[in-house]
DNA sequence: ACCTGAACACCGTTCAAGT
DNA sequence: ACCTGAACACCGTTCAAGT
């Protein structure tokens, strides 16, 4: 099963751009429960046409979440390259990755449970993102702006938190910004 | 549909007792994607019958959050009334909501979509949980323990984060308690 | 190669028949 | 009143037939 467009006839591409594109439409909209059936009609295919680029629901939800991983790469490594605070760049990093993530309820879930996803790469794509992160985070640690403790791995945790909020509780949603800031607080040193 | 046993004929209401018990045991288990068909087998019935008690499985589902609601009011009370120290009182109350969730997905789940699930009198308990939960955080509040804009609605969002990646990340499950930690810290006045 | 949609499987839910 | 399980509806997935 490719992961891209390569190598795929014309018409084959197309389709497989509109599938996502109607994927992403309808996610968006109204969450992961969207019937496979009606993203087909939606893109203007078959529903076997889109059985044979993505073999089932989570691999089409799979493709997706592999796409705005790379923003989320390329979010961290402008915070770790681009702002000189330590602080602001640790701030920023969370700030901008919950923003990318607001609005999407399919992708929101994906997020949360991105651990159970696998694809072509993920290892090297998830180390590219980690490695990024700890830039952020050592050199917070080492400017003494945080918690001497703090881990790389401690983000994806916190930003799984706060993205649950926003998912679930859709009363509490537009209060992300407050359940972050929380968070930092924690973050700070002691 | 009775919330209770009252009324119900004797055969009756110990099958719907049976339900209950093979529902919990499943859910904690297997989440909440095990089949009604499954639960009614383990509970040596016919779906019928589950059905004729609770007429959806987010009825069932509902069923079991209101009995955990109950604890989640009497660990708020108990850490209202009877933890002197007001800062020991907070942080136990949301130790002990967790540890009561731990291990358990289906209430897991339930729990962080808890806004959606309705039943007899929830507007009743919600209240009970709140004030509760408000007497241990304007007690802290007021000892300068914790940050001054701390409310009882901040309790609710910042225990569906910590319980979002026990459900969420296997493998940071166990960390619920450093995801605490750190949010425990950020509840810190500054 | 690729496309289509009818058909199949699974699971939530209903209801006619039975006690 | 309550119980049962076959039947129905919906949706993810497959596959025979067509281009």
């Amino acid at each position: 099963m490719p992961t891209d467009s390569t190598s795929l006839r014309a018409d084959a591409r197309r389709n497989r751009e509109r599938i996502l594109a109607a994927a992403g439409e309808l996610f968006a909209l109204r969450g992961p429960a969207v019937p496979m059936e009606e993203i087909a009609a939606h893109a203007g295919v078959g529903v076997g046409t889109l059985y044979r680029r993505f073999p089932t629901k989570d691999a089409l939800l799979t493709a997706m979440v592999r796409a705005r991983f790379e923003a989320f790469i390329a979010i961290a490594r402008e915070a770790a390259d681009a702002i000189a605070d330590p602080l602001e760049a640790l701030t920023t990093l969370l700030r901008r990755h919950l923003e990318q993530t607001e609005g999407d309820t399919g992708f929101q879930l994906a997020v949360m449970g991105s651990n159970a996803l696998q694809w072509e790469g993920v290892d090297q794509q998830r180390a590219e993102l980690s490695a990024a992160n700890r830039r952020v985070v050592d050199r917070a640690v080492a400017a003494g702006v945080v918690r001497a403790d703090l881990t790389p791995d401690d983000l994806p945790m916190l930003l799984c938190g706060v993205t649950s909020t926003m998912y679930f509780q859709p009363g509490f949603a537009p209060d992300w910004r407050r359940h972050l800031e929380i968070v930092l607080d924690g973050l700070r040193p002691r």
